[in-house]
DNA sequence: TATAATCGTTAGGTCCCCTAAGCAATGACC
DNA sequence: GGTCATTGCTTAGGGGACCTAACGATTATA
């Protein structure tokens, strides 16, 4: 990819995928079902299988802290459950619950059915070309987040951040 | 679309763009510029020509409240001026200032840098299916903003919120 | 056994978003 | 021309998601 077709690219991310994202959020903060765009992703992970709190931290690309906070609220909301300990009494296994699994469904119905509308204007090329967009977005982030979690020890060893300076 | 393909595009949506945004967001942390990919998209469009508030918040797709706060952060970091009124006393324009504009190239030139290194495994087909994928997203929310804007009277009409029940 | 590494939480802070409630200026109508 | 609604914006207050720093608690290692 040349320079001229990276810094189109990042543009375009930067300036779409927040209206998008605030969009989204606007439909679902409509419904009553607010806070949950941030935690879709999480439950849709949970719903796959349960997992260990630092593997959720890594694979959502967040600290452990809010990881661990994160998953707080939704116990608090009922959506999921830290489940007892096994032979390593460190770890948290987080297992959704079944009303973590309707909540799940309501957004993404939700979800779903004011995309539809949004999209409703695209022709089918378009909508193809959306999709497969979408997929590459997939596979390029899914695996760096993954990659990344293997490579590196943990949050605690990023470098020191320079603070704003105005 | 079937509805199908919309619970899919949905799920996808849901699912990955936060994900890019938490990537997206830590690099420019970590590169010192926070608090810089909400106003990306803002400094951007002021970069183009100056507006008046009421007309960036619905083309951002926030409230008024928001983008007044937003403005006044951007003002405060010396990016943005609210100029002095014109005819009407009440609209307050807003351009963006010369270091906004350096803020812009700087950003831009961050988040380029790591999107090429994140989008480095991607091969020409897909690189190509991306930046369709990201100009499909940008022709459906930007055009459905401006309307939004165009159709509601404010933000004040929406509708009661149902709260989050737990 | 002492020390290091790992897993998780709490504390404190920032940013971005919201609704509710105001103030100031303009326009409309009798 | 004087009320009254509308429009543009701000302030007040609150919530969610993200961070780093600092601390338990448990397990692994030397």
């Amino acid at each position: 990819m040349t320079r001229e077709q990276a810094r189109e690219t990042a543009r375009d991310i930067l300036e779409i995928i927040p209206l998008v994202m605030r969009t989204v959020a606007a439909e679902l903060r409509a419904a009553g079902e607010l806070s949950a765009p941030a935690h879709f992703g999480l439950l849709s992970m949970l719903a796959e299988r349960p997992r260990i709190l630092t593997e959720l931290a890594s694979l959502q690309g967040v600290s452990l802290p809010t990881m661990s906070s994160s998953i707080s609220t939704m116990v608090e909301r009922g959506w999921v459950r830290r489940t007892a300990p096994g032979e390593d009494r460190r770890v948290v296994m987080i297992e959704v619950t079944t009303p973590g699994r309707a909540a799940l469904d309501r957004v993404a119905r939700c979800a779903e059915t004011h995309l539809a509308e949004v999209l409703a204007p695209l022709d089918v090329t378009a909508r193809r070309r959306l999709q497969r967009g979408l997929g590459e977005l997939h596979k390029v982030f899914s695996v760096r987040q993954q990659t990344a979690a293997g490579s590196r020890k943990s949050y605690r060893t990023s470098g020191k951040r320079r603070p704003y300076l105005p």
